[in-house]
DNA sequence: GCGATCTCTGTAATCGATTACATGGATGGT
DNA sequence: ACCATCCATGTAATCGATTACAGAGATCGC
């Protein structure tokens, strides 16, 4: 039913080339052993048939597969993961491995994502959701295989990170704000319980610490990193009695839908307000007016983390691969643009 | 050296409940052919070790497949297709289907999509590219999967596309335009050749004729559905001596670029100049000032395609599926917002 | 009471590759 | 001339499931 046409086997292609399938099997696998003119022969039967090893057999046989499973979020800011997962891509391609994308959402769809990775399709698994798939008490990781997380920490021994430094970053669009001589500050934050969040959170109070300043001086409104929730953390800000002249998004895109509401009520960005973000989509550039915002290194993020699961994969030891540590932190860069300035 | 842990596999089953594997198979996937104590005692060895069939021997086996491979370019317009991917996964995932990404780009991987087509894993095949991988005479059709066309279209014999009514949306850009009073229009483009922009630069050309204006009141500028060649294409538009007040553009981040830099050089719009995108993605509607675009249904193009791959992979006959037509439509609708307006 | 029929379960072939082991022919040393 | 060694290739077991076919009991009609 699935196949329109029947495909050439190794069988028909020994039988073209007058020699045993295992002739054939190592004319592919491992040409070496064979004389030069035998493999010569086989290859043009292979090339003639048109044939592929089916590696659906192949993986049943030698119980390895060329399959990566990455778990999305379903709802989960495209511009930025899709960098990302541009660089799990390059980085997966060069090592042989090919990219399975599995979105994740509903407990039905996790099931069935639990169920491709104790299916013995793949080789090895990414993800970057904090939370992984888990039902009725079965575990994505119950399938045993090896796995590494990316801009996620599922806290899980064993699963070992690869993350950007949100703590420092988080410093930055701190000390940032506090430079240009804003006193208070506004923080639309992410969603409570969220990794990022946790850690970009305690960066804020840390740097507001730092700097001397008490906890008035610092106002917290819970976000969800979407437009609508940009929104929704403007109206509050403009419900202040006394509103803070500096503002920290969790993320473009909340920083994004969060000026844009606050302008359509007449505030002016940056003169009456500093608006700084998170993430370095494309689209911070174009927006009115540009976002400073913190960079990350997605497409770096994305490569390394495949990087570290091809290592892993290939028999590296996790504490060699990380130098003893147990993840990877890689740095923000601050992009100072056009919704910061001096206050009034 | 890909599981850390050996997997149960169905003779462990068979043992724990004193049965055979085919018993075990049988109150798997045709349980009534079992009597219910039996099958009962099997699923009670399935629940106490865990067990999850094998889908590699199984497909092995039963020569069918669960997986779909959706091909995508890898620098692709992340906030479109991110929802057609949506409605491909949701659709797919209901007919008990998986889905694979494949980003496209090079003539490597293409070659290792290719193989991956070959390889025995795939039950079927949707592309949103209208290029195909195609490496030294290999075509990733050779597979002979079924296949479908979302969003693209490949112009080849039995791979029906499911396509947005391009013709009809741009004629509604103009028209829109023309309503307003705008008389003259500049028109970014896509890139040269690509099916989408064939379509619409023919509605294009056609409402203006309709309309009974001449070629000089159309001036083309190719673009290519990127932020870059938006503001490479308002470069070109503020060079123009004489500017037309109405523009239109291929894709909403053009679009978006395009704006952004025409302001930036002191032109008001929707004041001076009126602009209208394409897609409807959702920053189309944050940035300044909103976008008047054509919106897609991006996640019913998506869930449409996959639900014609899904019957078709579950027997239908296309011209059946598609009621004699070679092709599915769906229409776009028009967003009026605030980049448009009356002409000075 | 005995064969026919039906229900339930087991035996073994099969999917398409990989690979340990066997085999046969060539080479070479004594 | 004979045996050891080596190289190239073939034979057949194997991976983990599905399923056609066979066989063993149970039920039933006459």
């Amino acid at each position: 039913m699935n196949q329109i046409r029947r495909l050439p086997r190794i069988g028909d292609v020994a039988e073209a080339a007058g020699v045993s399938v295992a002739t054939v099997s190592r004319a592919l696998s491992a040409p070496e052993k064979l004389r030069e003119e035998t493999r010569a022969r086989v290859m043009e039967a292979v090339k003639t048939l048109g044939y592929t090893p089916n590696s659906v057999a192949r993986q049943l046989r030698a119980g390895n597969s060329q399959l990566v499973l990455v778990i999305v979020p379903r709802r989960s800011n495209p511009p930025f993961f899709s960098e990302v997962l541009h660089g799990i891509d390059v980085t997966l391609a060069e090592a042989g491995y090919v990219l399975i994308t599995g979105y994740m959402e509903g407990v039905d769809r996790d099931l069935r994502l639990i169920e491709l990775a104790t299916s013995g399709h793949l080789a090895g698994l990414l993800t970057t959701s904090g939370q992984l798939p888990q039902v009725a008490g079965r575990s994505i990781l119950d399938a045993g295989l090896p796995a590494v997380a990316i801009c996620a920490d599922p806290q899980v021994p064993g699963l070992p990170p690869v993350l950007l430094d949100d703590v420092g970053a988080a410093r930055m669009q701190v000390e940032h704000l506090l430079d240009l001589g804003h006193r208070r500050i506004f923080y639309l934050s992410g969603p409570t319980g969220n990794y990022n969040e946790t850690m970009r959170h305690r960066g804020i109070v840390d740097a507001m610490r730092d700097a001397g300043l008490g906890e008035d001086a610092l106002v917290e409104h819970p976000g969800d990193y979407v437009f609508s929730g940009g929104v929704a953390g403007a109206k509050a800000y403009l419900g202040l009695a006394d509103r803070p002249t500096g503002v920290i998004c969790g993320n473009d895109e909340s920083a994004i839908a969060f000026v844009k509401t606050v302008r359509s009520a007449g505030v002016k960005v940056p003169g009456d307000l500093s608006v700084v973000g998170f993430d370095g989509i494309e689209f911070a550039d174009y927006c009115e007016p540009t976002l400073t915002t913190i960079a990350q290194p997605r497409f770096e993020l994305g490569a390394a983390g495949a990087k570290l699961l091809v290592d892993l994969l290939a028999g590296g030891r996790l504490t060699d691969l990380l130098g003893g540590r147990d993840r990877m932190l890689m740095q923000g860069r601050l992009l100072v643009r056009d919704s910061t300035a001096a206050p009034r």
